[in-house]
DNA sequence: CAACTAATGCGACTATGTTGCAATAATAAA
DNA sequence: TTTATTATTGCAACATAGTCGCATTAGTTG
């Protein structure tokens, strides 16, 4: 379906979207929002923002969902994607934005990609 | 820790990954004993055969984590990885032959890659 | 065989995510 | 503005993936 009405807790929700440029979880999202808001809320305005193409979502290595608004990068022909980082130690997760391209492999045809990086990010390496 | 002694149920798990080549999550091994061993002992076996090197892990594109046989791939400087495959049509998750090598990016330490692809494997294409 | 203790089964538990349903609140129509 | 319509919400119950404590079982060693 998507988002046909624009409430209160959409608003809130895209806000903090776009304050920070991370990536967050349903459950990063609950307590950043004071548990404010219902956890099944979040969950259903998470996939209507991605169903509405204004966030995409990726899986992390510890099989968790995450969520983060979509930059407006066309896919055509081969598979694109760009990856994503974690930093093991202040556990921030962000798009990198170099984007990758899969060529037609051997004899599969890839229709998705997900690069998902860890290490330590820029600030955690200056500490 | 590690494996200690050769149990029945360590030999069983191995027969399975080593009769396909291909990966499987705790779930698809429980089912495929026909839940004949307890669900924890599947989980726990799993641990301890990626402690040992013996299989190592990957998080599917629907947070699930799965297991395959670790080929003996030693990684040295850059960061090695190999792809990841799930077929679309018969569900099948594979690990992909061609090493990927991500080099040190821009401003931040990359110590682990995954990428997961999906798409059509061969046979289901060729059906 | 006996002693030691890793491995197992069981059940309870956690974490992440989904769903049905009645109440609420955006939006459209009057 | 008021009313009608229905998308959205909160709540509770559920689903699935995975973890853990503990008593019992079974490899391993001597
Ligand atoms: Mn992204
Ligand atoms: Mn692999
Ligand atoms: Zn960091
Ligand atoms: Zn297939």
């Amino acid at each position: 379906m998507g988002i046909l009405r624009k409430t209160k807790n959409l608003e809130t929700i895209l806000d903090i979207f776009r304050q920070s440029n991370e990536a967050l979880s349903a459950n990063l999202l609950f307590e950043r929002l004071h548990e404010r808001m219902n956890r099944s809320t979040v969950y259903r305005l998470l996939e209507r923002l991605e169903d509405d193409g204004i966030l995409h979502s990726f899986a992390s290595m510890d099989n968790v969902k995450f969520y983060a608004l979509r930059q407006d990068c066309i896919s055509s022909g081969d598979v694109h994607s760009h990856p994503h980082f974690q930093c093991t130690t202040c556990n921030q997760v962000v798009c990198l934005e170099q984007e990758v391209v899969f060529p037609t492999l051997n004899r599969m045809r890839i229709e998705e990609a997900q690069i998902f990086l860890k290490g330590q990010c820029n600030s955690c390496l200056s500490q």
